[in-house]
DNA sequence: TTGGCTATCGCAAATCCATGCAATAACGGT
DNA sequence: ACCGTTATTGCATGGATTTGCGATAGCCAA
């Protein structure tokens, strides 16, 4: 098995505890090279557990999130998450034609958030932010 | 009655039919200075039409947002809806603890916006986006 | 005014996600 | 290895929003 250790361990030090459900879920995304969606993992996780519950993957995936495991992205209107990499922390662009995805350096909104900060001393969280438009390959012609 | 005839013109013309459910939603949105979540609107539509049903609602909601009408909200988990006001167009900084909202002019992320343009050809659609985060007040201590 | 085409409605059921609760199982202490 | 505490699960349920479908009612033409 990969690096869950840490993931494992994060998990103990703050006295959750770990469960085959957890175990199962955490594989799961970490063994997805992009994002995947909530229903996704229950119906992978399912091969392995049968009796796991959709609520159990929300909770796990939520808390996952919680703790810095994993990163949501909101694609349409679904949640779809994916291994958080804080080497490679990112946003992501979404073409509303295609579904395509890009990644965005936070550095892009870096500026952005420190003058939300500065001039209404309001902390943005954009973190997970998902910037929705038309990719390069959908712009309209003209 | 005050400017709907633009907006009821427009249904008109995309080959919608102007109904009364339509009218009272427009009204009831356009009555209010800030935004109006669909369950409000319900409850205010039913004093007219008793028989409005929810889902309703949220299809003309839908509806004046796709003809640009109206402009959708997300607050919490909740839809909201405001009139669209194109001379103030303006976006929103809710705050995730105390559900509280400022407008934010779009001049803020006009520069952001033009970088991923010119850097990725990616046209973002940030007229309805909004930035969720910490108000000044709710500031974590320290 | 009337008639017909079809957009729209009301209703019911489905979907997505969150939550309350009793039964279960993880884990530290013995 | 066993026990007790209590975090976690599965199940049922609830809230918000969407969707399928047959019935209804706008709107245009005659």
């Amino acid at each position: 098995m990969s690096g869950h250790e840490s993931a494992v361990a994060h998990l103990r030090s703050e006295g959750y505890r770990m469960t085959p459900q957890r175990l199962s879920v955490l594989d799961i995304v970490a063994g997805r090279p992009g994002h995947i969606g909530a229903d996704e993992v229950w119906n992978l996780a399912k091969e392995q557990h049968p009796y796991v519950d959709l609520a159990t993957i929300y909770r796990t995936l939520q808390l996952l999130k919680r703790l810095g495991v994993v990163t949501e992205v909101v694609i349409g209107n679904k949640l779809h998450f994916e291994l958080a990499n804080h080497h490679d922390r990112h946003n992501h662009m979404v073409c509303s034609e295609c579904d395509s995805v890009q990644t965005l350096s936070p550095a892009y909104l870096a500026e952005f958030s420190q003058r939300l900060q500065q001039e209404f001393g309001f902390t943005p969280d954009l973190d997970n932010i998902t910037i929705g438009g038309l990719c390069s390959i959908c712009q309209p012609p003209g």
